[in-house]
Formats: structure tokens, C-alpha cells, sequence
DNA sequence: GCTACTGATGTAACCGGTTACAAGAACGGA
DNA sequence: TCCGTTCTTGTAACCGGTTACATCAGTAGC
């Protein structure tokens, strides 16, 4: 590795002159730094990142804090590829690389005895690499460590949960109308009678989503009762269940709102089993538009997120703290409804 | 951030000793040891990353290179999430992080001019974060930039992709074993022309399925013709064409092995499509085992990789290199044959 | 011709650890 | 008691940059 040293004694400058190059080349004469970059180019010079990073306290470096949530073992992320692949690109075109921490999980295998009563650990964890800010990923369990990572005075943004810090902000989907789009769409089929299966509880999106539906509902003129509204956990599973008691009641819905498509899936198992056509007899809606939803037959109508606007806007509203004071607007991703076949045509 | 110095100070030793308590604790005595650890902890403190690897040369950071391909916009790897996590967690046990780094394709964006043609600059960009090591996932276009990283004499472990260098290995399913099993299952059910679907050409694990295609045949006493081989890309479209070019034959197969999850599907919509049933008129094998395979109607019979296994015998092999100058043996994980519908039942 | 100011560059003190080497203490053996 | 080990700890020189401050040259103003 070429060090600064060397460049300079080639070039027969000082590396305080080499260094100004590459930080504020408006501070060398010109000649001077196009001699310096010249020979930096011959002899593939880049600055030692580490050395860099303990001289200016900062690194280029984003943390990205993502696990499983072990209370919900098996849940995938409905889009984590292109969610990371939006985020590297766009930070990577500011010079910035993502680094993935150990958390929680990972920390409680190797010291049974942290947990995240003692989050704090972590915070020093991201301290002690200096880095230039933080990207969460929701993974249900680390509400405590999200609110002392916020604390802490990095930037920080948070994916799908809402984050309030002295530097911090968050990112999620208009869910609340994605969510009343669907209802919409089913209500200006002709359908009254709507039902939901929800997200768990305490989550964000999936409250979200809850109160987009009683708004679309709202605004069709339509009542919602209690007895419409089925808690879920996202997973396939709770949705076959859910839809299987909606269909016992004594007057069941025509069509249901899934938070997921996943359990979407599950309510057209339910309704499968029991006999009834998809979109004849029930219409479904699912929220995601994860890939398995244009496969299933009848094919899913859902409301999609902007998968790869969750990098970018990630990307952009954490650069836009690091190097100001400023603390942007939580960012609301626009969803939108894709029609296919669960819930027929337009009649 | 409390520094070893202040720990130094408060204990009444030098920083020369903090240190040894957290590198190589046998040459520091009991009660000095036990000292500096009750302090450490009572101060919080934790060293500070960006010193260490610069004063150590090496850091606690293990390079990530993966970029999607750019010549095949859209494709998804079929377990990254459980790839990312198995690799996090079996590095973080050993107190290593994990890095993405920006790629071809990032830099592509960012510089125009810098392309694949010159390795180099993502060579020394790895360099220059003292990484202990990297892990690389095909993303299939990267080929001279793997050579180079495996040149480079940097610790490195490659997915998919046979790599050779002086500390480089790599991971990949038993895919031949997988695929040999799939046609053997086939051969038991009865069926004497079965085809395959096989991924891009130039795709090692593609290739290897095809080998293992041809050795099921010949393990089974049957004969694989040329015209029983059809060339496909990985994605369903790809299969869903080639079945419909088998299906056009005087003498179609009774089976086909598709050398993915996606095209087996693609492979049961032109069955659909042609009128013929599943697994009745045609049985059907998949590869990969994603989530979708559950799902579709008939769920599809195919061989499973051993996804989290890859993070883990990844880290594994690239642990082992670090810290070592031996360079481990290729390590071929078991792949399982799940049975599902797509083939019918023994008979 | 002298002063004040601007611009370019060098000097050297950091950043916060690690580690080779030196030094001193403790201890066993002759 | 003296010497050679071994164990423990301190001193100081790194690692490779960044940057406050000093210096010096050049230039404009009067």
C-alpha cells in the first residue's frame, strides 16, 4: 500500500499538501495539485480508510441494524434485496459503505448475559466505529435499543417504525392509504360487507394499515363493527386462520383486507377449503406485492410499496443529516394498488 | 467516548497494560487484570475500532461484495436473507462486522468510466479498509473481479463460483448430487424420458446440475438425448418457453428437471397452458426449494439447498483462513430432495 | 519603500490504539 | 550472596492520515 508519505516525497511536497489535495483541493495552487494527483494516479495512492477515519472521528461508514425478531422466527422481509441494494447504491454514490452490526440475536449467542436490557452496549458498539450515521430495519423485538440508538445523537433513520430523536427520522409507506385504496377498490365493486385481518400488535405498519381501512370504509359509507376486524401476525398462517372464523359468523364478509400478502395467501387457502370461489363468492386485497402474489391462482390484487424508494429515500434522508443540523420530515413512500384477479372485474 | 488512557489513568498503569488486558490477558497479572476490567466496565469502555485497525493493520471487518447482475435485471437470489443472517451471525460470534462494499455497478453509476476492465480500483478499495477478509456472491458479471480478489491474497470465500487463488475458496450446494437425486426419484416413479431445463451457460452451479442430470440418467440405465436438454436463463419465463418446446416434440418427456424453482414454475404454466395435468400427464422437479415452491398448485416436488448453511460455512472457511495461512477445501453443501406434488405419488 | 494582507505550503501535534524493547521485580539454584 | 530466568509493567515508536498554526512569498495600497 502506498502511503501518503510517499506521494508527497515524490512529488517533493509535504503530506499536508498531499492530504489538501484530496480534502480541499481549492486550498493548493493548481499546478501543485495536479502534480500531486498525477503521481497519486501513477502509484494507485488511496488514503488509508482507517487512518482517516481515526483522524477525523468519522468514518464512511453506515450502520445498518437488522435481525430476525426472535419472538416471530421464520418472518422474511418482504423485499429485503431491494431494499439493500437501493441503500448501498445510493450511499455508495456519496461515498459512503453499509456496515451490518451484530445485534441483539447474534450478541446473545456469544454473551448469553447481554440482553437488550443493556442496549447501551450497542450504542457504544456504533460509537466505537465512528460511524457517520444509522439505517434500522423494524425487526419488532429492539424497540428499547432503537429509542437509545436515537438518543445517541447519530443520525439515525428507521425503516417502518417511527423514530423521534434529536437526529433521527424514519421512512415508511402510506399505508393508511394504501390501505383505504384497497377498501376503495372493493367498495366500488359493489361490496358492503368488508372485513380485515391485521398486523400484530404494536406494530406500526400494521396500525397504519388498520386505520386505512376504517377510513376507506368511512369514506364508502360503510360501517365497520368490531366483529370485522381480525388480528393477524403477517404470517400465512394467522390469515388462513382469520379468514376461517370470518367465514363461521353467522353473516360473513364478501370481500377482506389482508395487511399481508402473505396472510392474503392464508385467506384464500381458508376460502379454498371451504368451498367458496375466489373472486366469485369473496374478493381478497393484500398489502406488500411480495413475488408469490402474481403467482397464486386466483393472482392477488394488493397495494405495492416502492421496494427500492425505501433505500433511496433511506439513503437520501440520512445523507441529508450527516453534515447538517437539519432533521428531515419522516418520509412517506407513495403505495399503489395493482389489480389482477382476486377480486374480479369491475361489474 | 472514554479512551484506554483514561482507563490507564483511573487504574494507575500505563495504556500499555489496558491494552494487554484486552489482546493477550494471560501476560497481564491476575490482580492488575481483574483491576483494569473492573474499571473498563464501570467507564464503559470499548476500543475504539478505527485505532485498532490502524495500528493492528487488519480490521474486525469482513468485505461483502454482491451486486445485482446486470444482465439479468430482476434476478433475485433465492435465499439472501437467510445467506446475510447465517453469515452475521457465524462472523459476529467472532467479533467480526460485515461490510458491503459498492461494486461494479455502484461505481458504474457514480464514475462512468471505471468498469469491470480495470479490477484494480475495487481491489485497492477493499485494501484500504484492512479487511480481513471478503465473501463474494456471483452476481454472474464480476468474473475479473473475482480473479482479482482472489489474487489479491486477501482471504476470500465465493458462493457459487469456483474461485482459486492463494487464500481463496469457495461454497456451493451439492448440485450435481441434488440434480442426480431429482432424475433418480423420477426414474423410481416410472418415468423413462425425462428432460431438463438448465440455467445460463457459463453458471458453474447451472452446469453442475447438468452433470448431475446426466449421471442420474446413467445411474437410472437411461439415455439423456440431445434434444432432451433445453437451454434456459434461471427465470420463469425461461422455462415456462423451454416446456412449451418440449411439449412441441413427436415424443415429449413424461418429466422434466428444471435447474430452478422459477422455471419448474414456468415449466407448470405451459403445462397448464398446453392442457396437460400435473403431476398425471407430467412430472415436474424444481431446484432451490424458495418459498414459492409450497405454493403453487401442485406444490412443487424439488431439491433444497441448504440456505442459512451457506452463511455459515462461508464465515467457517473464511475464519479459518484468517488467522492461518491454510486454505480450506471447497466446501460442498448437502442438498435434500423434497417431496411434494408435482411428481405424484410411488406407485 | 514600507506595511498589510492574501495565498500556498511546511511543521508538528494530534486521533487512540498496538507492540518491540527495556527495565525492574521476584524467584530459584549454586 | 550472586547470577540467570521468568514474569510483569512501563516507555516510546509506530500505524497513516488530518489540521491548527506558523512561515514565507507575493502583491496591492499608499
Amino acid at each position: 500500500m502506498v502511503t501518503a508519505r510517499e506521494v508527497a516525497q515524490l512529488c517533493g511536497v509535504s503530506v499536508a499538501t498531499v492530504s489538501r489535495v484530496f480534502n480541499r483541493p481549492a486550498t493548493v495552487s493548481a499546478t501543485t495539485r495536479e502534480r500531486v494527483e498525477r503521481v497519486a494516479r501513477d502509484l494507485d495512492f488511496s488514503p488509508n480508510e482507517s487512518a482517516r477515519a481515526l483522524s477525523r472521528q468519522q468514518s464512511a461508514m453506515v450502520g445498518l441494524v437488522w435481525d430476525t425478531d426472535h419472538r416471530r422466527p421464520g418472518w422474511r422481509h418482504p423485499f429485503l434485496q431491494d431494499l439493500l441494494l437501493g441503500l448501498k447504491s445510493a450511499l455508495s454514490s456519496h461515498g459512503y459503505h453499509l456496515l451490518m452490526l451484530a445485534t441483539s440475536d447474534d450478541a446473545r449467542e456469544r454473551h448469553p448475559g447481554v440482553s437488550l436490557a443493556d442496549p447501551i452496549a450497542y450504542v457504544s458498539m456504533t460509537r466505537r466505529h465512528h460511524l457517520a450515521g444509522l439505517v434500522l430495519i423494524d425487526s419488532g423485538t429492539d424497540a428499547d435499543a432503537f429509542t437509545a440508538f436515537a438518543q445517541s445523537g447519530l443520525p439515525c433513520v428507521a425503516l417502518d417504525v417511527a423514530l423521534s430523536g434529536p437526529r433521527a427520522t424514519y421512512v415508511t409507506s402510506d399505508n393508511a392509504g394504501g390501505a383505504a385504496a384497497a377498501v376503495r377498490h372493493l367498495a366500488s365493486l359493489g361490496h358492503r360487507r368488508i372485513a380485515t385481518i391485521t398486523g400484530p400488535r404494536g406494530n406500526a405498519p400494521a396500525a397504519a394499515r388498520t386505520e386505512g381501512y376504517l377510513r376507506g370504509l368511512a369514506e364508502a359509507g360503510l360501517e365497520g363493527g368490531e366483529d370485522l376486524v381480525i388480528t393477524g401476525d403477517f404470517y400465512r398462517e394467522s390469515g388462513f386462520v382469520g379468514m376461517r372464523r370470518l367465514l363461521s359468523r353467522r353473516n360473513p364478509p364478501t370481500a377482506v383486507f389482508a395487511a399481508s400478502d402473505e396472510m392474503a395467501v392464508g385467506a384464500l387457502l381458508a376460502a379454498r377449503a371451504a368451498g367458496l370461489r375466489v373472486p366469485e363468492d369473496l374478493a381478497v386485497v393484500g398489502f406488500d406485492d411480495i413475488e408469490v402474489a402474481s403467482l397464486v391462482d386466483p393472482a392477488l390484487t394488493t397495494v405495492a410499496q416502492d421496494k427500492p424508494g425505501f433505500g433511496t429515500a433511506a439513503a437520501g434522508a440520512l445523507l441529508g443529516m450527516i453534515g447538517s443540523t437539519e432533521v428531515p420530515e419522516p418520509v412517506l413512500l407513495p403505495t399503489k394498488l395493482v389489480v389482477r384477479e382476486s377480486c374480479g372485474s369491475w361489474s
